[in-house]
DNA sequence: TATTGTTATACTCTATAACTATA
DNA sequence: TATAGTTATAGAGTATAACAATA
């Protein structure tokens, strides 16, 4: 470690770091500072919900991400489906579903249609597990959104529906 | 793996749990759909951002991230300071610092006023790269945002201001 | 040839807790 | 006693690539 408390050099390097522009555009500033102001709430609110997940369920978010998306579809999901609901590589999807196998909560199922692929569908241990999480979780996001007003819920929505279409159509594009 | 396609019975378990309806408020289930759909632009823009990072420029998100918040600090940051703006705990600061110090992007400064802690700052060569890096960065997010209207993004960075303010609350509460 | 899923690997991030040096 | 930071540990996510089975 070295001590520079006692130089001026580097503070005038930072000095001019920060004061000079980076963006020639004012819009680009903008953007940057809409992202970063979206990834700071969900951030937030991630982690408020990891911790709780982990105390009070012994669990992980990936796991009750993938045991949800089974619960809304009655037909179960085949792994690469996961993959894609869950935007993650299906090595990923392994590894997470052979946990929550292990733990009886999902089984893989042979698909006759197509021999290379099976489903996931939750046990009937699964259903019962994740409907508590759900409800929990539920609770845990009412309570910290409980001081936003309806109507900013529902401008927000809409808001974050076209965001996602939007940016959707520049990363199929890339 | 346990071949069950002929079976019946986890059909209807499954249908039972996807009929029926968890949340009697109605409110809450907004909350929920709001959150997911936050989640979800987030995760989608920010796997985009770690990917292109990673592939053009060998480094990650957090560590980005750090230096960062150095480069909008010209007297730099305690570690402490690192760690709530980063929201994450001092242990992963030490370690991400370790990284980039060890790559000469960053200096552990000793504090005189508290020998306990000390003070991080960019080097001459950590600022070069945060400003190639966030200048990237910002160009990225630009790119991703394009089709994203003016008064959209208005709207939704303010009301974003007005959720953080009160999940804060009731984050601070807890 | 392409696709589905698995396996193996290496790396990073993460929380937790015990620890030291200092306040 | 409390705080700042480090260390150690265990566990989880991630990307990548090679692979087998099947389409």
């Amino acid at each position: 470690m070295t001590d520079y408390t006692e130089l001026t050099t580097i503070d005038n390097e930072l000095s001019e770091t920060t004061l000079s522009s980076f963006n020639s555009e004012e819009n680009q500033t903008d953007d940057i500072h809409l992202w970063l102001r979206m990834l700071d709430c969900c951030t937030q609110i991630e982690n408020e919900l990891r911790s709780r997940i982990r105390s009070e369920f012994k669990t992980t978010l990936p796991r009750f991400d993938l045991m949800s998306k089974l619960a809304h579809e009655p037909n179960g999901l085949k792994m690469s489906e996961l993959s894609r609901l869950m935007m993650v590589t299906n090595g990923n999807i392994t590894g997470i579903t052979d946990q929550l196998e292990k733990d009886g909560l999902v089984v893989r199922i042979k698909n006759r249609a197509d021999r290379r692929s099976s489903i996931i569908r939750l046990t009937k241990k699964g259903i019962t597990y994740q409907k508590k999480l759900e409800q929990a979780h539920a609770n845990w996001v009412s309570s910290l959104l409980k001081d936003f007003t309806p109507k900013s819920r529902t401008t927000l929505f809409k808001l974050l529906g076209d965001l996602k279409q939007s940016t959707n159509t520049n990363l199929v594009m890339s």
